[in-house]
DNA sequence: TTCTTATTGTCTCAATTTGTTACAATAATA
DNA sequence: TATTATTGTAACAAATTGAGACAATAAGAA
């Protein structure tokens, strides 16, 4: 029944050769942190969305274009944080692997079989809004818990560390919260969404205390849960970019 | 007198095309912050200090090698930051102005003509114990002072930028005075090389409170300089990689 | 309606950090 | 022995942060 494959990989005229990009894909489900994980058919391997760069293609833009691909979503939060140079990173192996497993037919000189350096980036995206859908190569795309990867391949869990560790330096300057919160929120799925990136509880008034001073925040209605307690104000960034210099953490 | 030039560019075999790294070197001459610009024989064209990546190399031990044969320095203080990949950075006109003015021979679709993504990194430097080298394509090799700067070709300003954006930012956590002063030195001379980096007039009094609370320093005998005034203690630092996380500045 | 409960918004006061000024302790030199 | 410029530190004020207290709810239960 079934008929032999002749895919046809990613092609060398179309693509800028040993260069890669990695992307790490944060998103909140209201309470832990994750990130997007794609799984290769029939390999077992693990890997963080991935793709090449076109000839004419800003890197930027490559990125983007894979992100719109895997999650729908344009105008994503972007940032380029690191790239993985090391000769070592590579392995054929492991390419060779995935294709093998995907039916493709590639002769040993295959350009994907060469050394690749690769530009990291991670997003931040509103987990509500998105359906992941795998790409060409991948049996599925799955959220997983930032404390709980399974093993990934080749040098991505290290790329996934760097990722967080410059989330969490940014979470000064940028307004992380913004990306990975629906439009309104409340104080408390704020702190949340901090406490989930550092990884520490934060006290309740000191946070809320420093958040105000800052003034980035409009507030709006109350928002009521059918709770039986005090019901919170939502509310709502005030700017895109503010960039101020105050700690809130 | 002169003979034909008949010289060869860098091979394509050699290095990955389409990827070039681009290094801002950081010197500090007890007042300035500076960095080494070159510029390339009878072009006028001013530049940072770049090259290529060979097929079985890691990118930092590249940009090393290069350092060594600019500086005549190995185990520089290196700072990865970021990459320019845009597509409209690269310049095939800029690339053949400075490989025709140097005499060299190259076809029309030379891979130096290509497009090229740039990793960039800093370094810090003792600017004492330096004699800056051009290289084959280059006229000089000389310090500039960063807001003195010649205009710089392509996307090298932005670059350089860059750079001291990050390395203003790395002030806090990483021990950055350590890489551009001598290995003794007085707590003026710290305040100096801060003023410098920052950009800004630091108080004496708060910043030798915080650098001395952070304990990263050791002091030693006095240095007696001749001026009719009290001599300050001569220190020098403790740790390579303390990485605390107080502020001194 | 009136309790009870959990949560929220804000205030207060203590502890810590930073900004600012003051001042004594030098190294020369006059 | 004065004079001068600079250095190391102390002292106090101002600002920021930590830690608790507490009143104001929004339900549901009594």
């Amino acid at each position: 029944m079934s008929t032999r494959k002749l895919k046809q990989p990613p092609s060398n005229e179309e693509f800028i050769p040993h260069l890669a990009y990695d992307s790490v894909i944060f998103g909140f489900n209201g309470k832990q942190l994750k990130i997007l994980v794609l799984e290769y058919h029939n390999t077992g391997l693990f890997a963080i969305p991935g793709g090449f760069v076109k000839r004419n293609e800003d890197i930027n833009d490559a990125v983007k274009r894979g992100l719109k691909e895997r999650t729908g979503l344009s105008d994503i939060y972007l940032e380029q944080f690191h790239t993985f140079g090391s000769v070592s990173r590579s392995s054929a192996e492991t390419m060779r692997e995935i294709l093998i497993n995907n039916g493709y037919e590639v002769h040993n000189d295959h350009w994907l079989f060469d050394r690749f350096v690769s530009i990291a980036y991670y997003a931040l995206i509103n987990y509500e809004d998105v359906q992941p859908r795998p790409d060409e190569l991948s049996d599925s795309i799955n959220w997983y818990a930032i404390d709980d990867l399974p093993p990934l391949m080749m040098d991505h869990r290290a790329i996934v560390d760097k990722a967080l560790e410059n989330l969490r330096e940014n979470l000064d300057k940028k307004l992380i919260g913004m990306n990975l919160l629906p439009a309104k929120f409340t104080m408390k799925d704020l702190q949340t969404v901090y406490e989930a990136i550092l990884g520490e509880k934060l006290r309740r008034t000191t946070f809320q205390r420093k958040i105000l001073a800052r003034e980035i925040l409009i507030r709006h209605e109350k928002l009521f849960t059918g709770g039986a307690h005090k019901a919170p104000y939502l509310y709502s960034f005030k700017d895109k970019n503010p960039i101020k210099g105050k700690k809130y953490a």
